[in-house]
DNA sequence: TAGATTGTTAATCGATTAACAATC
DNA sequence: TAGATTGTTAATCGATTAACAATC
């Protein structure tokens, strides 16, 4: 059988998708077996011909005049997005967001296995945080090589943040969750940024302009 | 003096100013005191031309032949952005997320004061979580009203999230800042939705089209 | 079959990029 | 003045939406 060259998917189709499985999700549970792109866009407030487009560029998943079986097309989604894996995680940076990170349960169940805890404070190495003891970051090239990571979290200050890149660089990690500040490119790591000073500013543009009226 | 009926901006250009103020800062604190749209797109990885054009929407910041000034742009954009305002928030859920949002004490640098923090579970009321005493949630209405809130911050389970927006809504908070895994729409309050769930995930479709190769 | 709803093409809309005249 | 770089228009590109034939 011969693979179809992929057609390149949209970044904008990407983030999409973790919604929409969202909502399959909440739809299993609450016993629905199918739905049309109609209704799941009015959930979502996304236009049902979005939907389709969205869905269609991975093949068709759903039935003329019936709709979509939510069960299937839920696992067909975490097919895509390849959250039927289990992905091995380092967080590193045991301050306030990596201490969260490292306590919420909850990625677990999605597939995100949090591996280990790094820290370079004297402080903070050998303490317990839920389940990890904090281990000293100057170790953490060689657990790494060792432990197959896939995902590194980076919870650090702005300045820490370059090194770090270089130790997933060198080491072969797939992908940092950067939490840092710091504005990072690689091209060999995929990375994926939240900033969260920047998501309040966007919302303090809509604010401000909300006030003048 | 009359204002020009304010052409809409998009979105995407909000997103990107965040990016644009946090290089000026750097710029600033490094002593450059100029910088052309192409050796700021360089350092941004956007083109120089989107700078000039996303600027331009707000008035011309800068000189031809010369550049843009870094510390009258940065002043500039603060403003549009509305951070040079002091704005209050309050946090509700004092969890893994909710706590961290607590502790990290960037946020007042940038204008956005954490004013209080709210849990509904007994066993946190009255807890200390950095400098602020965790309150009853069920004093949570009338607290905003009385202290002129602008932004509340949502790290709560799925399940309390609709009846806090509807505090929200009924107390005229001005924005949400949703950490909840709620998929929240408002016609009267301005949300913004960090989903780290979903972003891992795309993640990990990144993650898993990497191995195939 | 008739009705519903998908899959898919075509039209529209908006965002990005290129190009260049204006001007410091 | 000559060189650099903006402001701004026009061209391109891509994403969203509408429309409808296919089909369950």
């Amino acid at each position: 059988m011969i693979e179809p060259t992929q057609k390149r998917i949209s970044d904008a189709i990407i983030r999409r998708l973790p919604r929409y499985y969202k909502q399959l999700c909440d739809l299993e549970a609450a016993g629905v077996d199918h739905i049309s792109s109609q209704s799941l866009g009015e959930r979502l407030e996304v236009k049902a011909s979005q939907i389709r487009q969205d869905l269609n560029s991975f093949g068709g998943f759903g039935q003329q005049g019936y709709g979509y079986p939510v069960s299937d097309l839920k696992t067909r989604i975490a097919k895509i997005l390849h959250i039927d894996k289990q992905w091995r995680v380092v967080i590193v940076g045991a301050g306030n967001i990596g201490k969260a990170l490292a306590n919420y349960g909850e990625f677990g169940k999605e597939g995100f296995e949090i591996a280990a805890l790094f820290d370079s404070s004297p402080s903070m190495i050998g303490k317990r945080v839920g389940n990890l003891e904090v281990q000293d970051s100057k170790t953490l090239a060689e657990y790494i090589t060792k432990n197959n990571v896939d995902i590194m979290a980076l919870s650090v200050p702005q300045n820490a943040a370059k090194e770090l890149m270089q130790i997933a660089e060198k080491t072969n990690v797939g992908a940092v969750w950067n939490f840092s500040p710091a504005d990072i490119f690689s091209p060999n790591v995929i990375v994926e940024n939240i900033h969260l000073t920047d998501s309040l500013m966007a919302l303090s543009y809509h604010l401000g302009n909300k006030e003048k009226q």
